[in-house]
RNA sequence: GCCCCCGUAGCUCAGCUGGACAGAGCGCCGGUUUUCUAAACCGGAUGUCGCAGGUUCGAGUCCUGCCGGGGGCGCCA
């Protein structure tokens, strides 16, 4: 076990379970946190709060028998304990304990901060997944970094992750997407609802340079999309995001996937003729009104091709789908999940993640991205004014529900102010410690055994250390809650804690019989917290700034 | 009209399944370099956590109703 923390928290749930006494359990699980302030201890609990009601007692009578629970669990690891407040219970942990937590946090070696896995089966992410009808715009880079580190997370909380881009490559934004080339071709103005951006010219051009013609729209777009996604996919490939696979939307047609799924909607009863279209009756799932899947005409619908993509997946053995969407897809939520029960599944395993917006900032106000309207930030022009470490950093910082305002002018003068640099040049700093006190001194104090040393621990150190501890459970919660942002947060107070470690603590040349060796380790410690943290966000970490 | 997201310091946002006087970055003011990278550090100022009720020992966090901003309600995707 390398997680301190976490025996920490045993410690506290077997000291409540032996004050209940086979009593209720409570409703909640104590906490075991940071406190606020350094007088309320290293960790808190409010574990005596909970069982009071349960015990018919007053908290503080029961934090004073949770308290000898406690110190006898804990032995010499805490200094003391005490009850504060309306029953708090505050630890303060002795330098044994952080010794301990240190050695147990060396032993986990480059595998710092990962947790035995608690839940297995494959998940497949889906995201990006835009039409390959343009370039990715700064939104793509959003999606990009959102979906590749949360398929870290879930690869590091030890489950089978895959990647997916699914190319709509079929229905009538692409057939849009050809008219609006074969316009350009001819020199005209792309039709009403076309697609109205600089590049479609471009692209018109070359098609016309390969011997295209305007009016062979079928072909326009075949060989535009193939084009867009091949630049789709080398920005991707810059912004160091690699799909296990690019699922074509046309090859679900062709395989006749959308027929089948058809007739077994059909038969188990959801489907209904009306006006000519072919509905499926998403109301008895709980859908606000009943969705077309196939039109008068005979089309089918994006919505039929979702749901035969989303049975695909299910049947290529995924147990959990989750699905990166943006903010102008989340009317589809119901439906697709009423699509799920339909097929007589749970719906429960399909997480659809809502994406709120980019907004690009110019100096009229603001204005949201339209790649119709050829209004919009490309990832590309990102990736070449701030790179790409800055981009991530910059799309992943905020909650995904949350919207991010995006000022061209601001991003590029941001770039030496961007968060990520401070991380960075923590973790180049530790490197250049490392190098200076050289590879000898720093083996030999990752083998000593830092329980052995009697100086006392610094304060900063103690800080330090306690952020390390952190990371099993940050990077354990931010993959449940498929929440990258937590991650910067983490890299931030990380970094923090060790710039104010290295303003007080002599690391080379330090006096005190082991204290240079026990500094050392807890710079290896701290380096290889970063690198883990970065790492799950998909950012280098460099040696030398 | 119905549904989703947001409303926390001048700006951009954290705040985990409710917990102890509300945080970070940027910006602003002042200070720190014979010592391992000053892309750093230290000190200072600024908040009716949109408003009103409710649940609770305790609410920025949960519930209800409003107000404000954004988005969605297609036989487009």
């Amino acid at each position: 076990m390398s997680d301190p923390v976490a025996e920490l928290y045993a410690a506290v749930e077997a000291a409540s379970g032996a004050v209940r006494e086979g009593g209720e359990t409570g409703s909640s699980r104590p906490t075991l946190e940071r406190p606020p302030k350094p007088e309320f201890g290293d960790y808190s609990t409010n574990a005596a709060m909970l069982l009071a009601p349960t015990l018919d007692q007053k908290p503080r009578d029961v934090a004073e028998r949770l308290a000898v629970e406690l110190t006898e669990r804990l032995g010499e690891g805490l200094e003391r304990v005490e009850v504060a407040g309306p029953g708090f219970l505050n630890l303060f942990l002795s330098d044994q304990w952080y010794r301990r937590a240190s050695a147990e946090l060396l032993a986990a070696g480059e595998e710092i901060g990962r947790r035995a896995a608690e839940e297995t089966g494959r998940v497949l992410v889906e995201f990006v997944s835009a039409n390959p009808t343009g370039p990715l715009t700064a939104a793509g880079g959003r999606h990009a970094a959102y979906g590749d580190s949360v398929v870290r997370l879930l690869e590091f909380a030890g489950r089978g992750v895959e990647r997916e881009y699914y190319v709509n490559d079929a229905g009538g934004q692409m057939a849009r997407f050809a008219a609006s080339i074969g316009a350009r071709m001819k020199g005209e103005q792309p039709p009403e609802d076309g697609y109205e951006g600089e590049y479609v010219i471009e692209l018109a051009g070359k098609l016309e340079a390969e011997g295209l013609a305007p009016d062979d729209l079928d072909a326009l777009e075949r060989r535009g999309a193939t084009l867009m996604l091949d630049e789709v996919r080398g920005t991707l490939e810059r912004y160091g995001v690699e799909f296990d696979s690019w699922f074509s939307e046309r090859s679900l047609h062709d395989a006749g996937k959308l027929d089948a799924v058809l007739d077994d909607l059909r038969e188990a009863g959801h489907i209904y003729e009306s006006d000519g279209a072919t509905w499926l009756r998403t109301t008895s799932f709980g859908d606000d009104k009943d969705r077309v899947l196939l039109r008068a005409g005979g089309e089918p619908t994006y919505y039929l091709s979702d749901i035969a993509y989303h049975r695909d997946k299910l049947e290529r053995g995924f147990e959990r789908l989750i699905d990166v969407w943006g903010a102008d897809h989340h009317g589809h939520v119901g439906r697709m999940k009423a699509a799920m029960q339909a097929l007589g599944r749970d719906p429960e395993v399909l997480e659809l993640v809502i994406m709120q917006f980019v907004h690009v900032i110019d100096p009229d106000g603001r204005s949201q991205m339209s790649k119709r309207k050829g209004e919009f930030v490309t990832l590309d022009e990102l990736l070449g004014d701030i790179g790409t470490d800055a981009t991530r950093f910059f799309m992943l910082q905020r909650s995904h529900d949350t919207t991010v305002d995006l000022d061209l002018e601001l991003a590029r003068r941001i770039s030496n102010d961007n968060p990520v640099y401070y991380v960075q040049y923590a973790h180049a700093r530790i490197a250049s410690i490392l190098r200076k006190a050289g590879e000898e001194k720093v083996e030999g104090a990752l083998a000593a055994d830092p329980t052995a040393v009697s100086e006392p621990v610094q304060q900063a150190e103690k800080e330090l250390l306690k952020r390390l501890c952190e990371l099993p459970g940050e990077a354990r919660d931010a993959a449940e809650r498929r929440a990258p942002h937590c991650m910067c947060t983490y890299a931030m107070a990380t970094a923090a804690d060790f710039h104010a470690f290295y303003r007080d603590c002599q690391v080379v040349g330090a006096g005190g019989e082991g204290v240079e060796g026990s500094r050392l380790a807890l710079c290896t410690l701290a380096k290889r917290a970063i690198v883990r943290t970065l790492g799950l966000l998909g950012i280098s970490a460099p040696e030398s700034m």
